[in-house]
DNA sequence: TCTGGGGTCCTAGGACCC
DNA sequence: TCTGGGGTCCTAGGACCC
């Protein structure tokens, strides 16, 4: 780009404060200040009294397999977080108040604030539904009088705070969007990070996950800066080349990550977790209707967003929890879901299905856009 | 009472080709 | 004799993220 061997770049991390739960008390204030919990599947939806007051459900009274989808602050202090299972959530806050997702809405607000930031700064690398990367290195203007315009624009378009970090890059600009969340802006320089990242466990790195930082903490590697000193050879001893150079790259606080403004996906999937594991004999009717249920959606996702699949596959979870893939490609790709339904059927044929199932799921990838895809190029390859 | 759904990227072996 | 060597595609698994 135009500023390579000069000035550094100012990247923005931009994170929307608990997202879906904060959507939800815009619809539901009477809810501000209390544990609420997003999640679970079948959630009953508030019913609305003769009075015209709401009765919500509570979260002691789920039964199932669903896991927290998030949960305000309020939640978070009983020690409820996203991705933990419903009924442990609800032996640490029985009272809170339980909400059914609405990703409809999510969305709604998602792009609503997109659009505001656009308004400011174009260029946007978008990250999920309450996520996004800025490029502000060509915008006019100091760094916290934009980053709080932003802030500022944010909450007009849609009534919902934000917490900002900017940094030169993308990988620091993450963990400073954190560091003073809720509401937060957060400016972080090179200079800075001695001071501020170091002192942070190696967890907050944006790429280092439950396994990595259960393998450092083995080796005694504990904080951002335990890794920053750590040995490449020892690093590399453990973690293989490419992983360890970026171990220390990211402890340096080192990243050149571009942020990228369009993307195609690579995937489109559908899975479900049944209500009670399934067994592929004695429950073979109720499976295959769950099946091509997901090929129907699938297709009609790919047929929605204008893509053909040429390599379908089917995942499986098994009642221990672990997982198997099968995946085959298609001389021709698809949005049909007969056919997606007929390869993931071959596919399901070569997986193991002696334990029982607990999920099933239908992916479709290497895509192409529609009306790009004329089928020549297969015939191109049948000639050769 | 464990543990959703939708993604990305990386690795690695074997097939296949030149 | 030990028997190239590189490139790409296909498949399976796994870590990680939101």
């Amino acid at each position: 780009m135009s500023n390579i061997g000069c000035a550094p770049r100012r990247i923005a991390h931009l994170d929307m404060d608990a997202f879906y739960a904060s959507v939800e008390l815009l619809r539901y204030p009477e809810l501000r200040g209390q544990a609420v919990v997003i999640g679970g599947r079948s959630v009953h939806q508030p019913v609305v009294e003769a009075d015209g007051r709401r009765q919500f459900a509570k979260l002691r009274d789920y039964v199932g397999r669903g896991v927290v989808t998030t949960s305000t602050y309020e939640a978070r202090a009983l020690g409820v977080f996203s991705a933990m299972g419903m009924m442990k959530a609800a032996r640490l806050a029985p009272d809170a108040i339980l909400l059914p997702a609405d990703f409809d809405s999510y969305r709604h607000y998602s792009r609503l604030f997109k659009a505001a930031v656009a308004e400011l700064a174009p260029l946007i690398e978008d990250r999920g539904i309450d996520e996004i990367y800025i490029d502000l290195t060509d915008v006019p203007g100091e760094t916290v009088t934009l980053a709080q315009r932003i802030k500022d624009a944010v909450r007009d378009a849609t009534g919902l705070s934000c917490s900002i970090g900017v940094s030169p890059n993308k990988l620091l600009s993450k963990i400073c969007s954190e560091l003073d969340k809720p509401n937060g802006l957060t400016v972080l320089a090179m200079a800075d990070i001695p001071a501020r990242i170091w002192p942070l466990a190696a967890r907050k790195i944006n790429g280092i996950g439950p396994k990595a930082s259960a393998k450092l903490a083995a080796l005694g590697i504990e904080s951002i800066g335990d890794l920053s000193q750590a040995e490449p050879a020892l690093l590399q001893a453990h973690f293989g080349l490419a992983y360890a150079e970026w171990l220390h790259a990211a402890a340096h606080g080192r990243d050149e990550r571009p942020v990228v403004t369009d993307s195609e996906p690579k995937s489109i999937s559908r899975e479900t977790t049944f209500e009670r594991d399934l067994d592929a004999v004695r429950d073979r009717p109720r499976l295959s209707e769950i099946f091509t249920d997901l090929c129907v959606r699938l297709g009609a996702d790919l047929r929605r967003k204008g893509y053909v699949s040429a390599t379908i596959g089917i995942k499986l979870r098994y009642d221990d929890f672990r997982i198997a893939t099968r995946d085959m490609t298609l001389p021709v790709a698809t949005d049909d879901p007969v056919q997606i339904r007929r390869a993931a059927g071959e596919c399901l044929r070569r997986a193991p299905l002696e334990r029982k199932l607990r999920l099933l799921g239908v992916r479709a990838g290497a895509l192409s856009r529609r009306d790009e895809a004329s089928g020549e190029e297969p015939v191109q390859q049948m000639l050769l």
